[in-house]
DNA sequence: GATGAATGAGCGTTCATTCAT
DNA sequence: AATGAATGAACGCTCATTCAT
């Protein structure tokens, strides 16, 4: 069975993500892309117009499949706060265990590539304009025992803590466990708590 | 006044934060950092080895500058939240009025350049090793009004925040006006208060 | 018939010869080279990992097509000194119609490159290990007709004034012609026969 | 006492041999060799029109250097042969004793510096056009006892395999020991006696 | 469609030379 | 005369992109 071309693709962006979080965009040339992903080099462009294209691409993919990871069955029984905290740890862990995901999405918002992106967005509406699964929370179960503030803000306040302490725990200068994410979370609650 | 060398070294690091917040390092050229800085290209390289030693040495500069604009008499008259607010915005202000420190340090933070910095120290010791306002605040007057918890997690939930919505506020997505800055400061001060 | 990758590598081998002897190593830029070839920058590094490895290369060839060409089927009929001179005969002629194999080698040699060339193999054995027409006779045929000295100062008596006079005939300081040869070639025999 | 001009251009020109015999006329930067001179960049431009002109110039003080060292008292009382042995043995202990002086000959007559210079007269004749100890030598004394031939060819009999030795003596390749200087003055005279 | 050899603009860096002091 | 900071053309090399096969 030969691998069509979806799969082609795919085998592009799967390289592409590691090699751009492995050495970052500058430091991941075409042509190693093209050998990691068992490719030639000009079939690249079959696929992606240009290099910026292809980053372009990969965010939406990384993106995408993020915002499906988060989908959480709402749990009525527990109290609000604990659904927040499980809302956290769930991101988290997604986020440490697919290490390249984040490095490659900090790249990418950190760049002159994500200057257009709506960073605000990341996680409460995908960009694809679906409301995310902590969009959905914040905005609807948890409207009432949040403090009225701008939006802006609070997303501050919720995902602000969780970047800075991931891009160090998954550069290996900090260790993230179990009761430091709690203290997290927990702090992230206090901060937009009614 | 013809200009010295100190003052060519200080054009050239001058144009250097310019592009560097602009571009990016990568897409920052010695060619085009020279005509910025009405020099020759061949003259950076009398007062810096390479372009990874500019990079590294404009970050001392940007660093130690922002430790110095970020010192504040004690103020034992006011509440220690209203301390921590007040510190906060003055932070927050400094670093709206100088966005090119502030891209040039987040991608610096960013970059393999900044790994070896501990970025948990970006505003509570200075590069030098001198604590700064910050940290000294922490540590000092605020300890006994903050909840124990893990000394990362604490920087997280009060850095986090910030640099988030900096970024945002930098690029123009966002209008970061003194009632949001409030709002900021309180949600911090709640995330950490005992 | 397009030229392939073998072709294109001999364009850029010939290109090199020619720009090395004319104008030394260092007066040979990759840019003019290429444009010799009618070859593009980049494409010589497609063949070379960098201008030392394209030297070294070239050595190799050089030294190969050397020894190649000095092979002389054996002629027991006539004497010792005349197989010696008549392959000191071929040599001058070999070299005399290939100038600029001979300002290469002379150039390689004289340099940092050819340190690790023991410079007395030569002509006594090829780079490759195998013996040359020369190593060959001197340690073959001829040894009863040598007086015993040190190797060292036997490759000496017999290259030195080969390359010496050489030298002179290529720059045109000198005419080299068949008496002359001949001349040489027998004071060479004096010097070193029992 | 301050050095005067004279001194001055003498430190450079020692210096220029320092670094050019140890890394050839393309490493040794111009101001590099200020350093090493104790003198200014600029200041060798008052002495030298540039950088080749300085290479020229050192190549001629070198040169009658070289000349003045051979000169040798007239030894009647021995033989020919035996004059001859000394003339060599003075020549190759003296070359061993400068091995900067080698180097820089070796680079310059191996460069398109040299190809203006008559090589043969190395030995000969100075560069000023007085004769040298060897060509007084050959042209007198020896004389009758040297059997005839053409004059380049007989330069190249004596003194090609003392520079081919020398080279790797003084890169250290081999040893050029009192027995071996005897074989090869012997070797060399046996090439050229009558 | 797929390939990868070929391209050449553009990069970081060096260094012979100049010139204001 | 002496200095050395300043200059910028030129270098070796990289790599995004193209295109003949």
């Amino acid at each position: 069975m030969t691998p069509n071309g979806q799969q082609k693709r795919n085998d592009i962006l799967k390289a592409a993500l590691e090699l751009f979080a492995e050495h970052g965009f500058h430091n991941a040339p075409m042509a190693q892309l093209a050998k990691r992903a068992n490719v030639a080099v000009g079939s690249i462009y079959r696929y992606f117009k240009d290099k910026d294209e292809l980053i372009h691409e990969l965010y939406s993919e990384v993106d995408v499949t993020l915002q499906k990871a988060l989908v959480r069955a709402a749990e009525p029984s527990i109290s609000t706060q604990q659904q927040f905290v499980h809302l956290m740890t769930d991101l988290i862990h997604y986020l440490q265990d697919h290490p390249y995901e984040f490095k490659f999405l900090e790249q990418y918002y950190n760049s002159p590539f994500g200057v257009e992106i709506k960073r605000d967005k990341l996680l409460l509406s995908g960009s694809s304009g679906r409301q995310s699964a902590f969009g959905q929370f914040i905005a609807g179960t948890a409207k009432e025992s949040i403090k009225p503030m701008s939006a802006q803000v609070l997303y501050a306040l919720v995902i602000g803590p969780v970047t800075f302490l991931l891009r160090d725990a998954i550069s290996g200068l900090v260790e993230l466990d179990e009761p430091r994410i709690k203290e997290l979370a927990d702090g992230c609650w206090n901060a937009i708590k009614r």
